[in-house]
RNA sequence: GGCCCCAUCGUCUAGAGGCCUAGGACACUACCCUCUCAAGGUAGAGACACGGGUUCGAAUCCCGUUGGGGCUGCCA
C-alpha cells in the first residue's frame, strides 16, 4: 500500500469521451484503488476555442456509468489561472521563458531557407522582447542537454535537447498550453504517478523540464500506454471512428463488459483469465504489465463479452436493465400487463441477446401489429403451397384448443406434422413470420402462448388474407 | 524530413532462454444439440515480420532491415 500515491485522468473536453480515454481513466483507477491512493479528475480546458460544456458532462457522465468514480475534482484548469500566472512570473523571473513575437509564417519561412528541419529556431531567445497583445511566451530549453524520461512501461527514453524547440507556454491571449498547466497542476496537486497515452511520451521532456524549472522536488513517475487504434492501425479519432462510450451504452452495453474488455486492451491477467470483476482487476493489475504495442479496438469481441455479461444477469436486474430500452419505442406504454408479459418471456429474450437494444427488438412483435416484410411474405408464406395450407390448418387446430399453453400448442403441432409428414422446423417457419414477422425470435411455443388465442388467431387469419389478396 | 515508440494466428493476447509440436479468447469453418435464432459442446484452419549475431539451446537477449504508429500547433 502506498497511500500517499495519486493519480489524475486529464481529458479535454473537445468532443465525445471516447474508449481510449474510457481505458486510459480505467488503468490510473485501478492503480490508485490497488495502492490505497487517490485518483483525481482534471479537466483540460485551456483551449477555450476548442471546449463546450457539454464534453465536461458527457465525460462525467461516462466515468459515472463506467463506475471509475474520482477522490478528487473535478478540477479545471480555467478555473485555476493564479497557479500558472504564478509559474510564469516565475519563469520569467528567473530568465527560463521569454515573450516571442514570430508568426507561423516566419518560421517557416526562416526554416524554408535554413533548409533544415521545420519548427522554431530559437529567434527571439535572446532578444528580450518585452510582452504586447501579438508576443507568446516560449520556454528556453537548456542547451546543450539530454533529458531521461524512465517510463514504467517502455524504460528510459533519451531526448536530446537538440530536437526539443522552445515551445510555447502562454499564448498571446494570455492563456496557457497543455504543457504547461500540466506541469503546474502536477505540482500544486501533488501528483506522484502520470499515467496517459503514449502520444504524450514526445512532450515528456518538456514537461519534464518545466518540472525542474519550477523547483519540483520530487518529479511523479511517468507510465505511458499504448495507444487504441481502429482497423486501419490509426490512432482512434472522434472524428473519424465511431468510439463514443455514451454511444456504447445507448446501444445496449453493460457497464462491467465493457470496463472487462477495455480493461484486456493492452493488459492481461496472465494465462488464459478473460473474465474479471473490477475487484479482480484491482488485485491482478500492475502498469508495469502493460503491453507495448497499439491494441485494436474490436467491437465484435466486446459484443461477445457482453453477451456473456448479460446472460450471468438475474431476472430482475436483466428486466430493469432493458426497460430504457424499451421506453424508446412508441408501442412501449409500461403497463403492468406489458411489464409482466415482457417479464415472462425475459428468460428466453436473455440468452439470446448480446445488446439491450436486440432485446426490445425481439419482442416488438408482442406489443404492436405485425409487419411482414415483403421478402419473407414471398420466401416463406408463398413458398409452395404448403404454407397456406398449414396456415389454415394450424388456425382450425389452435382455436379449438381448449388449454392455450405451450405444452399443449407444442404437442397439437407435433402431432399436426406428424399427420402431414413434415419436421416441425419447416412447419413453424410460416407460423412464426405469420405472427411475428421475422424467421428468428424466441421459442415459438412460449410466444403463442404469450400471444394468446385471440391475437394469434387475428394474426394467422390476416397473414392468410395476406397471401390470398395479394396472389393472382 | 527529423525525433520517439512498437512488432506472436485476421483481432485481443499467454509466453520472463529449454515447460512451445507456441496456449486461450473473438471472428471463421464443420459437426453435435435443437421448433427458428442464439446459447452450449466437439473438431478444424490460422502466428513468433526478415536478416545477422550471443548461447549447448532463442518467440524470449543484442544489432540491423523492413513494416506500422505517434509527435513535430499560440490542440490536448
Amino acid at each position: 500500500m502506498n497511500s500517499s500515491l495519486k493519480v489524475r485522468f486529464a481529458p479535454s473536453p473537445t468532443g465525445y469521451f471516447h474508449v481510449g480515454g474510457a481505458r486510459t481513466a480505467l488503468y490510473n483507477w485501478l492503480v490508485a484503488r490497488k495502492a490505497g491512493g487517490k485518483f483525481v479528475l482534471r479537466i483540460e480546458d485551456t483551449d477555450e476555442t476548442r471546449n463546450a460544456e457539454e464534453w465536461v458532462e458527457g465525460i462525467i457522465s461516462a466515468l459515472s456509468w463506467l463506475g471509475i468514480v474520482w477522490d478528487e475534482g473535478p478540477y479545471r484548469q480555467t478555473q485555476r489561472s493564479e497557479f500558472y500566472q504564478k509559474a510564469v512570473d516565475r519563469l520569467i523571473d528567473e530568465g527560463k521563458a521569454y515573450w516571442c513575437d514570430c508568426t507561423r509564417e516566419q518560421i517557416d519561412q526562416r526554416a524554408k531557407e535554413r533548409g533544415g528541419p521545420p519548427g522554431y529556431d530559437g529567434f527571439c531567445r535572446d532578444k528580450n522582447r518585452s510582452r504586447t497583445d501579438k508576443t507568446a511566451l516560449r520556454f528556453k530549453i537548456p542547451r546543450p542537454g539530454v533529458t531521461v524520461v524512465h517510463d514504467k512501461i517502455r524504460g528510459d527514453v533519451v531526448f536530446d535537447h537538440d530536437n526539443l524547440d522552445d515551445f510555447i507556454i502562454v499564448k498571446s491571449n494570455g492563456s496557457p498550453l497543455f504543457v504547461l498547466a500540466n506541469v503546474v497542476d502536477d505540482i500544486e496537486m501533488k501528483i506522484t504517478y502520470v499515467i496517459r497515452a503514449e502520444e504524450h511520451l514526445p512532450t515528456t521532456p518538456k514537461a519534464i523540464l518545466l518540472f525542474h524549472a519550477l523547483g519540483a522536488k520530487d518529479l511523479p513517475l511517468f507510465a505511458h500506454l499504448p495507444v487504441l487504434v481502429n482497423a486501419k492501425r490509426q490512432k482512434l479519432s472522434k472524428r473519424r471512428d465511431r468510439v463514443a462510450v455514451e454511444d456504447y451504452r445507448e446501444m445496449g452495453y453493460l457497464a462491467p463488459a465493457m470496463v472487462n474488455y477495455l480493461a484486456l486492451l493492452g493488459w492481461s491477467p496472465g494465462g488464459d483469465r478473460e473474465f474479471l470483476t473490477l475487484q479482480e482487476m484491482i488485485e491482478l493489475f500492475d502498469i508495469e504489465d502493460v503491453n507495448h504495442s497499439p491494441a485494436f479496438f474490436d467491437e465484435q469481441k466486446m459484443q461477445h463479452f457482453n453477451g456473456v455479461y448479460i446472460r450471468q444477469l438475474d431476472l430482475d436486474s436483466f428486466v430493469s436493465h432493458c426497460l430504457p430500452f424499451l421506453e424508446k419505442h412508441d408501442w412501449w406504454a409500461g403497463s403492468g400487463k406489458q411489464l409482466q408479459l415482457f417479464r415472462q418471456i425475459a428468460p428466453m429474450v436473455q440468452e439470446r441477446v448480446s445488446l439491450l437494444t436486440e432485446a426490445a427488438e425481439m419482442v416488438a412483435f408482442f406489443f404492436r401489429p405485425v409487419e411482414i416484410p415483403s421478402d419473407l411474405v414471398d420466401s416463406v408464406l408463398r413458398k409452395g403451397e404448403s404454407a397456406a395450407q398449414i396456415l389454415k390448418d394450424l388456425s382450425g387446430i389452435y382455436a379449438h384448443l381448449k388449454r392455450f399453453t405451450h405444452g399443449e400448442l407444442n404437442e397439437v403441432t407435433r402431432a399436426y406434422c406428424d399427420t402431414i409428414g413434415m419436421p416441425l422446423r419447416k412447419v413453424q417457419a410460416p407460423i412464426r413470420v405469420a405472427l411475428t414477422g421475422s424467421k428468428i425470435g424466441p421459442p415459438l411455443f412460449e410466444s403463442i402462448e404469450l400471444l394468446g388465442k385471440e391475437v394469434t388467431l387475428f394474426r394467422l387469419a390476416a397473414a392468410r388474407e395476406l397471401i390470398g389478396t395479394t396472389q393472382p
